[in-house]
DNA sequence: TGTTAGCACTCAAACTCCCTGAGTGCTAAT
DNA sequence: ATTAGCACTCAGGGAGTTTGAGTGCTAACA
């Protein structure tokens, strides 16, 4: 594997991302900085095919890259441009928005941000809610008998639930649970707020317990729900409007998408590229998956990514994927410190990403 | 137009919606209940052809149905089954869900289940909570300068919002400030909660209207969301493994589904079947959209319908639409004195003049 | 007058055959 | 080690052919 034929890799993988055809040796030979005949270039694409990073969809066809062969590239080969700085500011634009910012409006900004600069699907898989701390707990009655119990965190999400109890609560009940609930759970940090937790907690004023119990599950609920990874999706239309991907396999995968969490969560660092190979995996064939984790504090809290076509510019998109995933670790660790912001509008079960 | 006629005009539409390809004499006049030769079909197609409800692909193919004659077939030929009882009760089984029912949550459980029993896209266009009451406002700090504003509508609807102030209130502040609220606001139904009245009542209380302005108009902006059509849609999957719609299209009309509401808004009575014929309207070409409104008392708040490919089995669809209708109009209406509760019987059974 | 059998006609779809051209591998010359 | 040249391969596209489902029309029949 000499120089030359890196670069002739190099030059197959951008020649095909650029035009979606089979690139042969003369198109290859004419290319500025190869200096070599169109002969020589085939046999160096003889050795690459026989190495397995490159293969011809016939005899008569030029080449196109393996998945080893964009894998070769990607970690060693292409040279990413750095971002300027008018483009980074166009990008910061993205994801502010008029109102005072929360996380989850920020990672929805993010996702859309990208979805729109790749042309591809973008996903956020968040997990940061639970690395916040509950800053309030309250108890509303709502209608007889009705009660909504609302969870805020200091990341500024706003979870609420009504709840159907059998009795109507005194004023002195309500007022007893309110205290209890504010003494035992503000402040405390939504990882820590586990099922047994709040069984000990329930435990500890089981004189009221058979009254409340209805609240407490519904407490239990909406921290299940801050616990639990959010997968915000965004651009479906992206991969529809992708020649190269099967539209029943993208139907199929949106209806699946709750199965990338498993794909997100695993840990790793840095950008991760995987490909949509294997047919037994649910990810859609002829397809890749560019992954980055983001931070909050000194946890990864969650990874944003794009979906798209293999044939993908990846020098082009990586360096969004890195800007992204490196902006909201600076955003979110640092929101721990101030107040956050004002503009949130969650809501009981609003927004679930339309089903697919 | 004899009868024997329309009867042709019946199997044509029913053997191409069952199969899908141009149906031609021969199977129709194999068919049971028909009784006369090919030949006599062929002429009685002829005629069908000639008053515009049949067309050809091609000379040598069978015929199809044009809009003409699905409207036709519609409106007076097909005799849509009464559900039986089982069927009702397994419709009502899907409606239903095991926490407190909310007419938010009774509009989504519909749209799913629309969606899975015709093997279409299923939307909801809800008007509903602007006839609902406010039945809470609550004010809730939140942190530094950060407040929740609350509303809670007796159809059970939450919607909050956090805001920033300029400072921060005292205890007395948030008191009068929640009663005056709740004094103005609390049983006012939220078609009157406008703009304008809101700022009636913020003059009314000008002595606080510095320092409470951010929160005046978070309350504003989610009655404004209360007010507005709430969309819902589901089913996508289902437009797109329908072989007859461009997928292209379907991407478009995804997009653009909020122009959807123009047309759920159109006033009328019944079950309406529009056809995606015009080229230039939004619509998926060559699919078809029946609607049918619900009520709340005596107001039309909401349409709920499906959107196919126009070759459809409209006389097993209709009766879904319709028993929905009808369903989810019991239970809003009822709703008012009672809470919500899931398990009333109601008959939808009828068949509604359908509407061109 | 309405219905039917028969026949000639039509035409999309499927298939074959052939040509073209892009691209290759191999070999001999440089 | 590189290159020019040549024979070879093969997908894609166009033209011609066949097939068969389906039609309209007409003449005979009840």
């Amino acid at each position: 594997m000499n120089e030359r034929k890196l670069k002739i890799l190099a030059a197959v993988v951008e020649e095909y991302v650029r035009t979606g055809e089979p690139v042969g040796s003369k198109v290859i030979a004419s290319l500025p900085g190869i200096g070599v005949s169109a002969a020589t270039v085939r046999n160096d694409m003889a050795m690459l095919e026989q190495l397995g990073f490159l293969e011809q969809p016939h005899t008569s066809a030029g080449r196109v890259p393996t998945i080893k062969g964009y894998r070769l590239y990607i970690e060693e080969l292409m040279s990413p441009p750095a971002l300027p700085g008018e483009e980074r500011q166009r990008l910061d634009e993205m994801l502010a928005s008029q109102g005072p910012m929360t996380e989850e409006l920020l990672i929805e900004n993010a996702t859309t941000a990208l979805a729109e600069l790749t042309k591809c699907a973008a996903v956020v898989s968040d997990l940061s809610p639970k690395f916040s701390v509950i800053s309030k707990v309250e108890v509303i009655p709502a209608g007889k008998r009705v009660y909504v119990v609302l969870l805020i965190t200091s990341g500024g999400a706003i979870k609420n639930k009504s709840c159907r109890l059998e009795f109507d609560l005194t004023n002195e009940q309500l007022d007893l649970f309110s205290g209890f609930l504010a003494e035992n759970l503000e402040g405390v940090s939504v990882a820590d707020l586990s099922d047994e937790r709040m069984e000990d907690l329930t435990a500890a004023m089981s004189a009221y317990m058979m009254t409340m119990a209805p609240l407490v599950e519904g407490i239990c609920e909406l921290s299940r729900d801050l616990r639990q990874h959010a997968l915000t999706f965004r651009g479906e239309k992206n991969l529809f409007s992708c020649e190269e991907l099967d539209k029943m396999e993208i139907v199929r995968f949106i209806e699946h998408k709750d199965e990338l969490v498993s794909l997100l969560d695993a840990s790793f660092s840095g950008i991760r590229v995987m490909f949509g190979e294997d047919p037994n995996n649910f990810v859609i064939g002829n397809s890749s998956m560019i992954v980055s984790k983001y931070r909050k504090g000194d946890h990864d809290v969650g990874s944003l990514g794009i979906i798209g076509p293999m044939r993908l510019d990846y020098a082009k998109v990586i360096p969004y994927i890195e800007y992204f995933s490196q902006k909201i670790t600076d955003l979110i660790s640092e929101e721990g410190e101030s107040a956050p912001g004002s503009g949130s509008d969650t809501d009981a079960g609003q927004k679930a990403p339309p089903n697919g």
